[in-house]
DNA sequence: TTTTAACACGAAAACGTTTTCGCTAGGTAA
DNA sequence: TTACCTAGCGAAAACGTTTTCGTGTTAAAA
């Protein structure tokens, strides 16, 4: 076992200063030819790579990148995790990964630990349990502390930092409009609890879709669904809910809901119903994941681009720590949903 | 913005050595009741925190864990990290997450630059590419250099590490045993290529099942499907293989598959040929996901416990690091898989 | 011969910790 | 008085780099 081999060893084996070893290895005209292919021969022969740590706290930048997602197990973080290590990748940085479990003291206790001169910069996603409780400050103290922080998806408007977002209401608002268009009279929604920002603006397209095409707003056909526990009793209820929902009102001919997993669920209840998918009622979800393309029938859904939204924030944050001396500017950058047409709409 | 505060910023403020303060936050009883009470309370003002870096260079560890998969969006995958994270949290390590994306290059890169100090060991699954090139360089140096390996899942004998497996032959025999036990006459098994351990192995699983039943093997109901790239072109060729591979065998009443796709796959033109599932044909996938849970009808499928197997892999590198003074024992632990039953079998 | 300039290299500081060792002042024992 | 002990603190080394500045040697110029 030949453990790694260091300046300090190289320069004593050759008889030089760790200096010189240094330079050799850099190219530097203040060595001689001589010495450097010496120096850079010995080097290469014991398979010499600078000490990342060193580098880390000489420089004060450890070229790594914090990232705190709420669940790794989800199509679309997982999306912008791979879309965060592309470009960290390709411009020379290391991810950390840290989850919250949408708990809002392991959000906290994950920035502590890694805030402490482990990366330069955050890119994270918000706990439901953050956002419900509305407790920032361990946000706001990592920006105070000269640590640029990018949120993504699910952000809130009271930090003053990068974000990237997609336009939730007119990702909604375009769906809903694609089921008025195709026909639908009687659109049921299949929303979450308001507190997560992002339920609460697919519901608000929702509702401005409907009143473009001069329709009433019918509150029994929403149904809110309180997500708190995704557990295996959660599905069986939510279950029961929809098919309360369809039983409650017989003229559904078409449902948005605002993510996968419950239009699929719906379309399930649909069909058990004897409807015909899309003939008798049409569906589309919001956020496409594996589910929805891979379903039976498959599914229409407003596209998030996951993996967009990793590579832009990660473009966002390497380009504010390697541009730190210019003034401070926050920009919301918003990523453009689209409108992935299956089998389950006509 | 008020910068992170040093030992040294808060001797010189308070007219101390850095020894001091360095001791009277540690509770050192060389210290004085007074100072101590004073440096403490100092600190705590300005909320002071060791710089990690610092720590890790001086105490040679970095108290992070490096996990390189193949790919990320991938059920499996992420509960494994999930696991990982888990475990690694609870012991005081971080999780630095690189992607091989099943290029060989990629998880060499990847290796090197983590291999360099910033990370204590390395939790992994190998890549496809480096499978099938069977260059294992890269793990046999690194773990050469006194850096300790715990590989999951893909794994290869020839490296001395500690690995944490599933029984893919015992899985995958139970799976096929279960259809055979439940009537299936003829059996048909959707596989990969070979290079891939696991796939060999479930196929191997396979064979012995039928062997057990006094049952022949019929080449014929085999499909070795080529995945190396997994495209949508892919996915149109893959159907068009299964749909091939029903109208040359009519007989089939029952379908393995290696993977969860293509066992959903798979149903979807069973489906489309007008078969009943489970009554005229019943399925089984490898790989529990979300997929097999919420397809209609849902699927019967061999699970792998990835979050365990993360768990575990976590706890065997974190044991291995922090004893390392014993001598050098290797493990390979392997998971049980069970069966978890749903619709697509009698 | 003396001055100058280029060349080649080394010493030391710095990044932020922890820890070992030594020092001083005051008190106690002889 | 002398010798010794102890409490309380500081200096310095170490982890592995990079970089600035200084220095000695040699050869060219005056």
């Amino acid at each position: 076992m030949k453990r790694k081999v260091t300046l300090k060893q190289i320069a004593k084996e050759l008889d030089v200063s760790i200096s010189t070893v240094s330079k050799a290895l850099r190219n530097s005209v203040e060595i001689s030819e001589d010495t450097r292919d010496k120096v850079q021969a010995f080097a290469k022969l014991y398979n010499y790579r600078p000490n990342n740590i060193a580098l880390s706290l000489k420089n004060r930048k450890t070229k790594t990148i914090g990232v705190i997602i709420p669940e790794i197990v989800h199509h679309f973080f997982a999306k912008v995790i791979r879309g965060i290590e592309l470009v960290a990748n390709k411009r020379g940085y290391n991810v950390i990964v840290g989850l919250s479990n949408e708990s809002f003291d392991k959000e906290v206790i994950n920035m502590q630990m890694l805030a402490n001169g482990s990366i330069d910069g955050f890119i994270l996603s918000i706990a439901k349990e953050t956002l419900q409780q509305q407790d920032y400050h361990h946000f706001n103290e990592t920006i105070s502390q000269g640590m640029p922080i990018v949120m993504f998806d699910r952000v809130v408007n009271d930090i003053v930092c990068d974000k990237v977002i997609i336009d939730d209401m007119k990702g909604s608002k375009n769906a809903v409009d694609k089921l008025l268009k195709n026909g639908c009279k009687h659109v049921a929604l299949i929303t979450t609890k308001d507190y997560v920002s992002v339920g609460r603006l697919r519901t608000q397209g929702y509702i401005e879709a409907l009143e473009e095409h001069k329709m009433s707003l019918d509150s029994k056909l929403i149904l809110k669904v309180d997500d708190e526990l995704l557990s295996e009793d959660h599905l069986d209820s939510l279950e029961a809910e929809i098919e309360d929902l369809f039983k409650k009102n017989k003229k559904i001919d078409g449902v948005f809901a605002v993510n996968e997993l419950y239009a699929i669920i719906a379309m399930k209840v649909a069909r058990k119903r004897g409807l015909k998918i899309p003939d008798d009622v049409q569906f589309i979800g919001f956020t496409d994941g594996v589910l929805s393309k891979h379903a039976t029938p498959s599914l229409t859904t407003v596209s998030q681009h996951g993996q967009e939204m990793g590579e832009k924030a990660a473009d966002l944050l390497i380009d504010k720590l390697e541009h730190e001396e210019e003034e401070e500017r926050f920009q919301t950058v918003v990523i453009e949903t689209n409108l992935i047409e299956r089998e389950s709409t006509k």
